[in-house]
DNA sequence: GTGTTTGTTATCAA
DNA sequence: CTTGATAACAAACA
């Protein structure tokens, strides 16, 4: 599940393998996955440089030279991959997914990049919820501004923007946590991590939080919204980053699939329980 | 065949 | 208006 820092991961690495590439050729392979017309997707693309590569929250989106400027959404949603391959290096291959990335294009790439130089960029998406979509610059500004909260590592994120936002939110911290509309980025792996942080108990009412508890969770979404950039993301199933590597801060996850495992604070048993829909993973004892 | 996994949107109900 | 629940999208896995 790409989450804001698989994404910021791949689009680091993109932008230093992309930018200023022209992009040859577009294939689709399964057409439901571009959300424009056919015919248009690929002829809109063909010839453009990419000038730069840009994530909001969770949504990654290339910048496309002038004439005028449009833009290329990419939402990795569930499964969704980049994978870039250039003649000079070699991907990860055989990390388990049925379908390694020893063949490329294989059976669920849903869409084939070509730049010049033979180099491509691969998009894989198992279960087909991921999305690419062009845009121009108006729409894009409307997608962003109607969808997308703070950024949680912005200065558009403080402690005092987060206690605005729980003070009169009569939601499980939880769900507020996870809706893209308030802060845009965590997903259900970093809500439950950076609940265990904050010690806090997912259940909790957004609006019971006390200043010191706001202060501390939002201490706890930076450090492990950072740590988990730093060690390249999470790979808990299907997340590789753009050279088909998995990320390294799974081994440091402190509840998130850890159901019965003893906690590393208190030793009690870590719960799992749904919790605003979702599975969710907490230490009852240190929790409150 | 059943339940579970989750990002996001749509829809319905209270 | 807010919130919560549920289905839908789709595929794999236990």
């Amino acid at each position: 599940m790409p989450e804001l820092p698989e994404v910021e991961t791949i689009r680091r690495d993109l932008e230093a393998y992309l930018l200023g590439q022209k992009i040859v050729s577009v294939k689709i392979f399964f057409p439901k996955t571009a959300k424009n017309p056919a015919a248009f997707f690929s002829s809109a693309l063909r010839g453009r440089k990419i000038t730069a590569v840009s994530r909001r929250g969770k949504l990654l989106f290339f910048s496309l030279n002038k004439r005028p400027e449009i833009f290329l959404l990419v939402h990795l949603k569930m499964t969704g991959q980049l994978i870039y391959e250039n003649a000079g290096f070699k991907l990860a291959g055989g990390h388990g997914e049925s379908g390694s990335l020893k063949e490329l294009p294989g059976k669920h790439t849903r869409a084939m990049f070509e730049f010049s130089g033979r180099r491509r960029l691969f998009f894989n998406d198992l279960r087909k919820f991921g999305y690419l979509k062009i845009v121009e610059a108006a729409e894009l500004k409307k997608i962003l501004a109607a969808n997308y909260g703070p950024e949680p590592l912005s200065s558009d994120f403080s402690v005092s923007v987060l206690k605005e936002i729980l003070e009169n939110k009569k939601r499980k911290i939880k769900a507020v946590l996870l809706d893209q509309r308030i802060l845009a980025g965590l997903g259900n792996i970093y809500v439950d991590e950076a609940l265990f942080a904050a010690r806090l108990h997912p259940e909790r009412l957004a609006a019971s939080l006390r200043p010191a508890e706001i202060a501390g969770l939002y201490r706890a979404i930076n450090r492990i919204i950072k740590a988990a950039i730093k060690y390249r993301g999470t790979t808990f199933n299907n997340y590789v980053d753009s050279r088909g590597q998995k990320g390294n801060f799974s081994a440091r996850l402190q509840v998130y699939g850890r159901k019965f495992q003893l906690c590393s604070r208190c030793r009690q048993p870590i719960q799992k329980k749904k919790v605003a829909g979702r599975g969710t993973h907490y230490c009852a004892f240190c929790q409150k």
